[in-house]
DNA sequence: TCAGGTCCTGCACGATCGGTCAGATTCACG
DNA sequence: CGTGAATCTGACCGATCGTGCAGGACCTGA
């Protein structure tokens, strides 16, 4: 996922020895690879070293773009946070009419696959990093979510519904799809994903006429 | 406080018997303490120092227990494995039926409810784990279930849906109920948890004559 | 030409990591 | 009593962690 918009290596003549990485812009790839890292493996089992090795750069040229490793994981996930926060947003301006509902989930969607990595960081390793102000964000964040989508009435149907819906989305859009698929690689389509996403959680999270939740 | 993961054999009398009246389970509370560790703040982050000081002992203590930290692992999630894949056995022998299914749900449930941290553990921390034996023993076993669960002929739609289920439950049962909840603690009965997952899970896992997505 | 800014790196630091090892303590059994 | 096994611990090791710092390479404007 890199956008070459490189323009100084045409592989000409140019007998460079040295290897010379004239990279585009530097933050933006070592955002990206570690928010891989951060999701793959964790922001703790993530060291600088590998984020560094990874992007083909050294330790100290990613503490040169970013103040510290705390302040790499914000970047990183800072922009999923802001969506889901005009996410919530939206939704509660709209209403919880199964027609708000509807909108709700398919941007819902739309907003898991555009930041599946940097939601899986904060909701699956949420609990390890209490303290970083971006976490605490985000928790917020989530915790609005399921306060504006379940009243308080109908607590433990409604939000166990909307907890499944949460954890299983971004469950099966990263954990799921690197280490089950993995051997029988059809290649999905991600309007497919899409679809039968919304169809789920459409299930999941729109009241169903005959439901025994009391 | 207490897990229910007891499964403890000291019933009959042992043929050697040593009654070491100091703390007979040393290596059960290390076993337990560790489990929280690497389910909440995961593994790579839990250092045995944390487990150590947590459980009353000392470093040296632990790996005199377990002979190293990945040991102290399989110890922890072994057990679950084991439920797992005798769970995934008795599936595949009472077929994939309407009411095998429903068997298997309630089963199901009543794993995850047993072994809540030990699957969180492996189920969204595999990826970082890769190498360790144990831990390539719950992917194959994780794998297995979704092969029996959904042939081949409708991938997309069904091991979708085994995914959500999967990684949805295992989130609402230690992410969401440790961060989410939090504030209004309202002492929400087992029984009443175990009820609703029965039945959104049925929901999910169970072929619907109508499913449209309105 | 020089000065200054941007980008990148090597080196060194204190802390902490997992792990080894030599005792200290206890206790059953002779 | 002594002896050995079981249990627990502190001291220590090499490696790696995140981070600070000085400086080199490169570009640009004066």
């Amino acid at each position: 996922m890199q956008d070459l918009t490189d323009r100084s290596n045409t592989v000409v003549g140019m007998p460079t020895d040295a290897p010379m990485h004239t990279r585009v812009h530097a933050s933006e790839e070592l955002r990206q690879v570690a928010l891989e890292q951060f999701a793959t493996v964790g922001f703790a089992a993530s060291s600088l070293q590998q984020i560094a090795d990874h992007a083909g750069y050294s330790k100290s040229s990613v503490l040169y773009h970013y103040a510290s490793k705390e302040a790499l994981l914000e970047a990183a996930i800072e922009p999923a946070i802001d969506a889901m926060e005009s996410l919530v947003a939206d939704f509660v301006a709209g209403g919880r009419s199964v027609a708000g509902r509807t909108v709700f989930i398919e941007r819902f969607v739309d907003f898991l696959l555009g930041h599946r990595l940097a939601v899986h960081t904060f909701v699956n390793q949420g609990q390890s990093l209490r303290g970083i102000p971006v976490i605490e964000r985000a928790i917020v964040a989530i915790r609005a979510l399921a306060d504006s989508m379940c009243e308080a009435d109908a607590p433990l149907g409604e939000r166990l519904r909307f907890g499944i819906a949460l954890g299983g989305a971004v469950y099966t859009l990263v954990a799921d799809a690197t280490f089950l698929d993995e051997e029988h690689r059809t290649v999905v389509d991600a309007a497919d994903i899409r679809a039968a996403l919304i169809a789920v959680l459409s299930e999941l999270l729109l009241p169903a006429d005959g439901r025994t939740t009391r």
